[in-house]
DNA sequence: AGTTTATGTTGCTGCTGTCAACATTTTAGA
DNA sequence: TCTAAAATGTTGACAGCAGCAACATAAACT
């Protein structure tokens, strides 16, 4: 890409432009998510990273005060992208609430293998979505919500089950983040892009028909 | 409650009593799990465990060769436990398959939250089931199988639809896998465990009658 | 210009996993 | 029973890690 017009586009646009490396922020960060998926989430460590980017092993700390602070950082990215995911799909078939529903959840699906990196950090072992990170948490909302209205909706439709709707969300939300968890662990034994996507497409609709009213 | 130690009888008699300390495998192990309801599984060290035994810190190395080695041996117990909650209420209900599918469900859920360190180890970010242990590797399966032997007998019986078993098993595993993961990552902002239990008791209903025949 | 701020480096501490060498206790074979 | 072997535990070491402090330099601001 084009980086040499930092200097000039700077200004006082963007005070998020390194000075002396080129963008170290956002290098530190595409190299974190490079060694995760090249190596794991496990042995992620800023000094492999700085290392890596050829700088001292104390670099990353003049932009992310620690390394959860990293982890956060990248959830926060990778939640704004699942939320715009999951509102582009809300947007297909406004007519039909089952297919929206289905579409909502093999987005999710999809996000969450193509982006698996990004999706690790999201859901790793560090809970990081909590009441210390309140930004990331309601980042996290933001997108759940997409699944949310879509159900409130069905529902006004007299398309879904009349029970509650917060509960009904999350029981989307449990299948499809289960069933992300399990192909990013590589624990479906499925090889192939293609195949992954019909299983998700044959269990949104699972989970949607369990939803419609009889 | 379940037979733990049968699991590493390798060697001639009994050599699960401890010579110097009072068992210290099975310490570590306890010790270990303790430590991640205490703290997390981020946290856990063998350092740590072996100091609050009172154990030098290289004593875990006599009984584990490294600390992946410790979380495999958890992570067995724990699908063995699984495995057998599963058996149990897979035997429920032997002529309402649906109802069946739903206890299996969650009995699968509830195993998850009270025994929320196992879990947490069973499916942690070091992605232990993988060819690198077979013999976890087969107790998984041997716990996911009880759930497709449930599917299978519901499709012969003619209850759920003809859709692939497999898949269909494992739509049913992602939706326990995710609602569990959540539950543990205090992700549903739910208190009480009957709560829980109602919302697993939901779930598991609406996805085994999308797997209903019309 | 000169001062402040942003960024990068070096060096240090404490913790960790793991190896090697050694010590002690228990078991097993003569 | 006695002794060699095995099992178990300890000490010391090393490298990698997160994070802190002090220092260095480049950019920005006045």
């Amino acid at each position: 890409m084009l980086s040499l017009s930092t200097c000039e586009q700077k200004k006082k646009l963007m005070p998020a432009k390194a000075y002396h490396h080129g963008d170290l922020r956002q290098k530190i960060i595409e190299e974190s998510l490079a060694w995760i998926e090249q190596e794991n989430i496990v042995s992620l460590s800023l000094r492999g990273v700085a290392k890596r980017l050829g700088v001292s092993h104390n670099a990353p700390y003049r932009h992310f005060p620690d390394k959860e602070s990293l982890l956060v950082a990248i959830s926060k990215i990778g939640f704004s992208q699942l939320h715009d995911a999951l509102e582009q799909a809300a947007k297909s078939s406004p007519n039909d609430h089952q297919q929206q529903l289905e579409n909502i959840g093999v987005a999710s699906i999809q996000y969450a293998v193509s982006h698996r990196a990004y999706y690790q950090v999201m859901f790793s072992d560090r809970q990081l979505i909590c009441e210390d990170h309140p930004e990331l948490y309601r980042l996290s909302q933001a997108a759940f919500n997409v699944l949310l209205d879509a159900i409130k909706a069905g529902q006004s439709a007299q398309v879904f089950i009349f029970q509650d709707s917060l509960q009904l969300a999350r029981i989307c939300w449990s299948m499809t983040h289960g069933l992300s968890m399990l192909a990013i662990d590589n624990q479906l034994a499925i090889t192939e892009e293609d195949e992954l996507t019909e299983l998700a497409r044959m269990a949104t609709k699972v989970v949607s028909t369990g939803l419609m009213q009889t």
